[in-house]
RNA sequence: GGGCGACUAGCUCAGCUGGUUAGAGCAUAUGCUUUACACGCAUAGGGUCUGCGGUUCGAAUCCGUAGUCGCCCACCA
């Protein structure tokens, strides 16, 4: 006998066990059945499970469970990404506790440091993600810096390099000054802030009387000024083009220059050039030649190239004694609030300065093109589709990708350089001697670049690199490209698009078919989760609190298209009470004998309302099953929802409750029989859902010794009834009007009425006499009449064919009836009254299809369709 | 400045290519210790579908426009 209720806690731990123990989880790409491969998007080793997690990995959960039902072979790749910045990041932090720096252990030491790290403290989020009855082939688990995936890294820039694609070049780059590395565009944020622009002069040289004023936001950088620019043709300042004008306080004559940059409609029209440190400066310089002036050192701190009293100190600090040397120099002119963005990077938090350095870069403007293409052409699609126009956006503005970072955890850029600074670009240290050998004809002492790449160049592989790439493996060939992508919006530049890039580059075919976008986990009053809102929410502290399934249930239930997801002790409640309902269904199925009969033929059924529950689950299943292929996980659990809630328990289990009290034999055994197959294709359908509960309830019903997971999606299209479907149905709007009449005129539960059934037709009366038993429990009703005359002309004439014509007799107020009736008549005379109307329409627009190509600008052929389909509505109407 | 999205019951949302009387869950009210379930059952109240204009026999749905709120990108001398 089951328990009171679901005790999730107690059966958890075991289940996933056995589900690991039998490899239920594995995948066998020796197998003919068709793949299906999902590859983890990998979270970082040094991450820990939050609710994001719990929503993505849910969903791939749930694709993987369903497709394994479906009869596919599926790999579900997990993984996980070796986070350059933030590993090292929490390494250095652990060794700082213990006074040791990174530069006292050198780098070997150091990385040597990282692994034992990740030995022993990484990857908790894999076991976390365990928990959460994750049924990804663990046993497959890659890390982006495995010697395989290592080698796929080295083999592909090496290859990038050869090919052009990648380069090193001297440019200005995001300099972090705090994790002292170059960061990529797109790990600086901009934050808002009221900044100032400040007015003041340059004098012209050998004419100090005639001055230049320009508006400058940052006025400490015009000791790296090296050019003002004005626009070709403003006349205010066309006569000084050529001349030289004197940056204030160190006098250093920089030339005047025409250059596009300048608008004269903006500021003063004069700007002042910095080329080592503004990106359009930059530009600027190149264009005129300019000489780049480097006024700060790696930590953002003013170098020896400005002023003595000024050296050492960070921009900010210099700023207002810049300012007051110029007023004291009389060149001052007035400020200005001016509303402007600072860079800051997303994990320092420290202002990004652009700062001239040797980088290594992709030339992903290049690679951009046949990644574009691939969405255009619907090789890869996203779904939902609106997310299509941020990638065409954000791909055609693109910028070279900077992806050397001067960090010691990563993986090392293989170029070696001679002493006379040739680069040798090898897979391998012994290939770059070997080549340089031949390059010089003697053999000579390399050293290797210091630098190591950004972490999203070895995700940019993971499609592929995992499945065993460079090696022609079988995995690679069953499952590439892979079927489905699944992550958030936010990491579509950082991710998705790179190894779209980068796959089609290297494997000439897309990493995945569909690229399933979900939102974002909020709050129950939407709200972003944050720590300083303190309303984040631990999806294991929940998973103890309302079990794992609640909690997946939960998430899953608001994960559609374009669709934030609001999660908060009430929801998962829900999801709790409704894993309830499941469990006490199904032990009502137990304490009344029903039980699997192998012989049973579900297409014998004799009873309309065993054909009915069939035929709804039946299509409850198709439906589910569409709802998952394409993504609307909200959708597929909605059917769920109200299929078991409001048709299997409110309605069918209480309408059998009659048979199973009864007396007749044939009609218990087909209904037990019923009920145990409704019951199994339900625990098959929620098993993808809710994996545990499924499983618990379809080991502890039955003796049987294939799990679950084993089973195979309920295929039950063959046993569809619709008109037996439809009787039934009808029949419970007739017991839900006699309710709700009861309710209206308040006859207490307990008493018995007789119900006179008006204008009925001959089907419906043999329908009622045949489920006497159903009516009289569920509607407790004693005894019906049927009658063909009417109450009063107004009634019979409105009501012809309608439900709702049940005059009570006996035991109600005619009186409220009355008065309940009529407000009923005026309802369905404004019903009528359209119908009819719609039904001249139907006249009208079979003789004028025409009007409606012109009117709706439809094809004929849309506009037949369009005809028909309102015919179809009239024809239901009348 | 450019783009995307949203606005439907107190709250959170369905409502797909226009077509039965606009739905659900939660919340609320009333009544139920009915032998699966009070994490439950039954019933009810609650909506000029953001405003305005248009197309149509018919608009929550399509078009235009105004407003409010989100998000992304760019610029910022």
């Amino acid at each position: 006998m089951l328990d009171k209720s679901f005790n999730p806690q107690a059966v958890e731990a075991a289940i996933s066990k056995k589900w690991e123990d039998k490899k239920l989880f594995a995948c066998h790409p020796e197998s003919d059945k068709p793949g299906f491969c999902i590859v983890i998007p990998p979270p970082n080793v040094t991450g820990n499970l939050h609710i994001g997690h719990a929503l993505n990995n849910s969903i791939q959960d749930v694709l993987a469970r369903y497709k394994r039902m479906k009869g596919f072979d599926v790999l579900w790749q997990p993984g996980m990404d070796h986070a350059g910045i933030a590993t090292q990041m929490v390494v250095e932090r652990m060794l700082g506790k213990q006074g040791i720096s990174r530069h006292d252990l050198g780098r070997e030491k150091f990385v040597e440091k990282v692994w034992e790290w990740k030995q022993e403290y990484g990857g908790q989020i894999l076991n976390q993600l365990h928990r959460l009855g994750c049924s990804a082939d663990w046993d497959r688990t890659r890390f982006t810096m495995d010697d395989g995936l290592s080698r796929a890294v080295r083999q592909i820039f090496v290859q990038m390099y050869k090919d052009g694609l990648i380069y090193k070049d001297k440019r200005l780059v995001n300099w972090d000054s705090k994790l002292q590395t170059a960061i990529s565009d797109l790990e600086v944020v901009q934050k808002e802030t009221v900044g100032k622009m400040w007015y003041f002069k340059y004098q012209v040289e050998k004419d100090p009387s005639e001055t230049i004023m320009i508006g400058t936001t940052r006025p400490e950088t015009l000791f790296g000024d090296t050019a003002v620019a004005v626009s070709a043709d403003d006349e205010r300042y066309k006569h000084l083009i050529g001349k030289n004008v004197l940056i204030p306080i160190i006098n250093k004559p920089i030339p005047v220059v025409a250059d596009e940059h300048a608008d004269p409609t903006k500021g003063t029209g004069a700007v002042k050039i910095t080329p080592a440190h503004d990106f359009n400066d930059f530009e600027v310089g190149k264009r005129h030649n300019l000489p780049m002036v480097n006024i700060l050192d790696r930590f953002s701190k003013l170098n020896e190239n400005v002023p003595e009293k000024y050296r050492g100190m960070e921009p900010l600090e210099a700023r207002p004694l810049v300012l007051e040397d110029i007023k004291a120099l009389g060149l001052y002119d007035h400020e200005e609030d001016n509303p402007m963005t600072i860079p800051h990077g997303d994990r320092s938090d420290v202002i990004i300065e652009p700062w001239l350095t040797d980088q290594w870069f992709v030339d992903t403007p290049k690679l951009a093109a046949t990644a574009i293409e691939v969405i255009e052409n619907g090789e890869s699609r996203f779904v939902p589709k609106n997310w299509e126009n941020g990638y065409f956006e954000w791909m055609r503005h693109m910028q070279p990708w900077c992806i050397s970072r001067q960090l010691w955890w990563g993986h090392r850029i293989p170029v070696w350089y001679a002493p006379d600074g040739t680069q040798f670009c090898e897979i391998t240290e012994k290939e770059a001697l070997r080549a340089a050998e031949k390059y010089f004809g003697h053999p000579v002492e390399l050293t290797q670049d210091p630098d190591v790449l950004d972490t999203w160049f070895s995700s940019g592989l993971w499609a592929f690199s995992t499945l065993g790439w460079p090696d022609e493996t079988p995995e690679l060939k069953k499952y590439y490209p892979t079927s489905v992508l699944v992550t958030g919006f936010d990491i579509i530049p950082f991710w998705v698009a790179r190894m779209l890039m980068m796959s089609m580059y290297v494997m000439k075919q897309v990493p995945f078919k569909d690229i399933f976008i979900h939102g974002l986990v909020r709050d129950e009053h939407g709200q972003k989760m944050s720590k300083s809102k303190g309303n984040g929410i631990d999806p294991l502290q929940m998973c103890d609190k309302y079990g794992t399934d609640a909690v997946r249930y939960a998430l899953l239930a608001q994960a559609g298209h374009g669709r934030d997801v609001l999660v908060g002790d009430t929801t998962i409640e829900n999801a709790r009470n409704f894993i309830t309902k499941i469990w006490n269904a199904v032990k009502f199925c137990e304490m009344n004998n029903c039980h699997l009969d192998p012989s049973f033929n579900p297409g014998t059924i004799r009873l309309t309302l065993n054909k009915w529950i069939v035929t709804r689950l039946a299509e409850a299943v198709e439906k589910i099953g569409a709802a998952i292929e394409t993504y609307s996980f909200n959708d597929a659990t909605g059917t769920l929802y109200h299929f078991i809630w409001g048709t299997f328990c409110d309605r069918y289990l209480e309408a059998i409750k009659p048979i199973f009290y009864g007396s007749n034999p044939e009609d218990q055994a087909e209904t037990r029989a019923t009920v145990a197959l409704v019951r199994d294709s339900l625990l098959q359908v929620i098993q993808p859902f809710m994996p545990f509960l499924a499983e618990t309830l379809w080991t502890e019903t039955e003796t049987r010794s294939q799990m679950i997971m084993e089973t195979t999606w309920p295929e039950l299209k063959a046993y569809k009834d619709e008109t037996a479907a439809k009787q039934i149905d009808w029949l419970f709007d007739l017991i839900g009007a006699v309710r709700s009449v009861r309710a209206e005129v308040n006859i207490p539960a307990a008493t018995k009425i007789s119900l006179k059934i008006k204008g009925a037709t001959a089907d419906q009366q043999d329908q009622i006499q045949n489920q006497a038993v159903l009516i009289q429990t569920l509607a407790r009703v004693e005894s019906f009449e049927f009658a063909n005359e009417p109450i009063t002309g107004v009634i019979s004439e409105v009501f012809d064919g309608m439900t709702l014509q049940i005059p009570l007799l006996g035991v109600i107020d005619v009186e409220a009836e009355k008065a309940r009736l009529i407000k009923e008549i005026e309802n369905q005379s404004a019903f009528v009254e359209r119908t009819k109307i719609q039904l001249e329409n139907q006249a009208f627009i079979a003789k004028a299809p025409e009007k409606i190509v012109s009117a709706k600008r439809l094809s004929m052929e849309e506009a037949a369709k369009s005809v028909e389909k309102m015919r179809d509505v009239l024809a239901h109407l009348s």
